[in-house]
DNA sequence: CATAATCCATACTGTAGCGTATGGAAAGAG
DNA sequence: CTCTTTCCATACGCTACAGTATGGATTATG
């Protein structure tokens, strides 16, 4: 008749096995289409197995958004972190991170837990958690260039903004060299 | 015979008022749940009337597509009028424009839109049109305050970045004086 | 081996929403 | 007035999905 799942033999799925793949889903089709039987089906499960792991389709989006947190606060941190002499290196790193097509993936998931907190006052508290981590530490890095407290606050600012919104933008055939552009704004920002 | 709904007696709904109920959907709670059944309700009717102006769903989120196209072009060619000597003015006051809280819906819409734009390929055509007006239009203003072309396609395409992207931050917290942050990031970006 | 705990499938109820079919009321045309 | 067009209501079938109930199968444990 059907499959035995011949492939792999129990499983067993845990919680962080059905957060990766609601992320996927989030970064897909966004949060309002994270679905607990789409995603069951994309496991290869039913729903009855995400009802032994979540109370309901909140506790799955609640973790998502920990499990989102956690990972940003995480990454942050790491990039941030430079030697001495090295702060300046490190702010293009950052811009250069969330620029890239190489972390489409991240960009997409970024973009629709940004969206999700429109509307969520849970992905709200999230989001403005991460921000408040990304700012600060972006700010240390201007302070470490010598800049005073509210142009490094400013630059920290308008270096975000800027990363999200060029995400969101079309900017197709604006210019013959985007990436060169994109060079010019970050030294701008960064400079 | 426009606008002629005087008392209530037979309103007679047109296709535009079903699109401005749509972007009040659309602004409140994204192109997802941008229903048939809901704007019907909205509108104090039921689907029956909405069927008769409309094919189906894709007709009417087309329909609120070009509208919103329409709008925006007509928009920034007006706000991008500046007599000379008055470039520098008509970019700070785009850059006001998008940041104002006065503005709370339009910056709404504008991110619902754009988020669609992430799986819908009409919703892309329309987000590359009305950017690449706005970055042209900009970008005229950028080249009549005597900035050469790179610098001047930079200059507009973070300008655009920055106001979109503040949008989607929740800085919450993170300066004592939000305003000047912004004062200060827009004159870095208007030059 | 026997029993319990773990993990998942199946079946069911209930709601939301799309699209269609059809009838009916209001307003204009003759 | 009658007839037609316009605009909307009602009723229907269908799909997608949330959540619950229950049983079955696998694995761990005494």
């Amino acid at each position: 008749m059907e499959t035995k799942a011949a492939k792999t033999p129990r499983v067993a799925l845990d919680r962080e096995a059905w957060i990766k793949g609601a992320i996927a889903i989030l970064a897909e089709h966004g949060a309002e289409r994270l679905r607990v039987e789409v995603l069951a089906k994309r496991l290869g499960v039913t729903k009855g197995s995400f009802y032994w792991h979540f109370k309901d389709r909140r506790d799955l989006q609640n973790a998502v958004l920990q499990f989102w947190r956690d990972g940003r606060i995480h990454d942050i941190r790491k990039q941030t972190q430079a030697e001495p002499g090295g702060e300046a290196a490190a702010l293009l790193h950052t811009i250069e991170v969330y620029s890239s097509a190489r972390n489409r993936k991240g960009i997409a998931i970024e973009a629709a837990v940004r969206d999700w907190a429109r509307r969520d006052p849970q992905a709200v508290a999230v989001v403005e958690e991460v921000d408040a981590e990304r700012l600060a530490c972006a700010c240390r890095l201007f302070r470490a260039c010598k800049l005073d407290e509210h142009e490094a606050q400013a630059r920290s600012l308008l270096l975000y903004a800027y990363v999200f919104g060029v995400s969101l933008m079309r900017p197709g055939s604006f210019a013959g060299d985007l990436a060169s552009l994109r060079t010019w704004i970050a030294g701008h920002i960064a400079r």
